[in-house]
DNA sequence: GGTATTTCTTAAGATATCTTATGTGTTCGT
DNA sequence: ACGAACACATAAGATATCTTAAGAAATACC
């Protein structure tokens, strides 16, 4: 009986400890299409990177908070918005599975942010807090070289969103958004991606309605 | 006689020579607000940035070129804007003083750009090719960390660019670009700030006039 | 399993923004 | 100095999008 409990205990430890290993590995993957991390790096992984999860409507970050940490996302998905004089809310960005989550004005400045972080879905990610965030940059030219190039690919692609917002109609960037994110849409409600899109989400089940009698 | 036009020319030279140093010393100055270079890193802007200026309208990236260049302007001011399937040009960008241009995903990628740059005012500017760029990145840390955080700053501004287009009204759209870019409101035309702002000149027109009556 | 809550749809009237057209003052090229 | 191109303003009618309100459908909670 003692041993079959120690037996159970100790492979649910296991199972955590397992899965903790495929989320890293996951990031060390997410970091091979950059510069490949050697060993030393790899380790710096484990040691500077932490699990957790947390359920929908949870925040990893609330309007006022300082952002402490940079959040790598291993599954579900969170919505960064800000909200407006009125009290309504905007999605600046949806993160799911390897994408990267976090206010960087308030993580450099390390002042109040304008922003909040929350799950749309129950989600499981990993975090690295500020001061190893430095350290990494300060001592491996490599990690500086990589988020170098996240951090472009992510101003490349806010810079398509503002040029989809100044040059097309709701319909348009609602289109849009179902290409470039085709699995996102499915597991949004409508309300939140018409927040993202900038429109009502009346206005949002208009458009899919006339997508619906013209196709 | 011939004395006078020796050195006549000669200080011809010797001012764009002068005018070069000037202009690196500008882009030193720039880098120092991020990490400091020394003088080894100090002497490869030397190397590697050439300057050049341009007339009103001329390009420095026509759509259909591949962007080969990472661009510094030291006087002057560029809109790097697309051009919709109407035809209709949309501005993502204007470029003015200390400040970088180039279309990031054409230059990586090495295919041909959909963006255009063009100067709306006579403008001075350095460049450095596609490779001295990947050298400096590979053979230096410093270049990498400071393109990384000013990177990070554009990509700052272009996500609060989004969520003004997402959530603010024309009007508070224009109020906030005025407060943002003060000396460029006076500096380019209206049609061009419109395209900015995602609207019409006409409207844009009517904006002002409102503005000017409620104040 | 039933009730509360959230999500989505629909529609009418209001508002923001666009389109088209026209006039006028300004700048540019020769 | 001249005409051509540009820049800006104005206004009327058209279109896109919002607001409000209500009901139906789906989901969460006890």
């Amino acid at each position: 009986m003692r041993d079959e409990k120690t037996i159970n205990s100790y492979s649910g430890f296991l199972n955590i400890k397992a899965l903790l290993i495929v989320s890293i590995e996951t990031l060390n993957l997410h970091f091979n299409e950059y510069f490949p991390l050697n060993a030393k790096e790899r380790d710096e992984l484990d040691v500077c990177f932490t699990q957790r999860s947390i359920k929908r409507r949870q925040f990893i970050l609330q309007q006022g908070e300082v952002c402490k940490y940079f959040t790598f996302v291993i599954s579900g998905c969170l919505r960064m918005y800000a909200i407006d004089k009125n009290g309504k809310e905007h999605n600046i960005q949806f993160i799911a599975e390897n994408d990267w989550a976090m206010d960087l004005s308030s993580f450099y400045s390390e002042k109040a942010s304008q922003l909040s972080i929350e799950a749309v879905e129950p989600t499981t990610f990993l975090q690295i807090k500020h001061d190893d965030v430095l350290h990494l940059y300060t001592d491996y030219h490599k990690f500086d070289h990589n988020f170098r190039v996240i951090i472009e690919q992510k101003y490349i692609e806010s810079q398509n969103r503002v040029l989809q917002n100044i040059s097309s109609s709701a319909e348009e960037r609602y289109e849009y958004f179902l290409k470039q994110y085709p699995n996102l849409a499915n597991r949004l409600p409508l309300a939140q991606i018409a927040s993202y899109l900038g429109i009502t989400p009346e206005f949002l089940s208009a458009i899919r309605k006339s997508i619906v009698t013209k196709g």
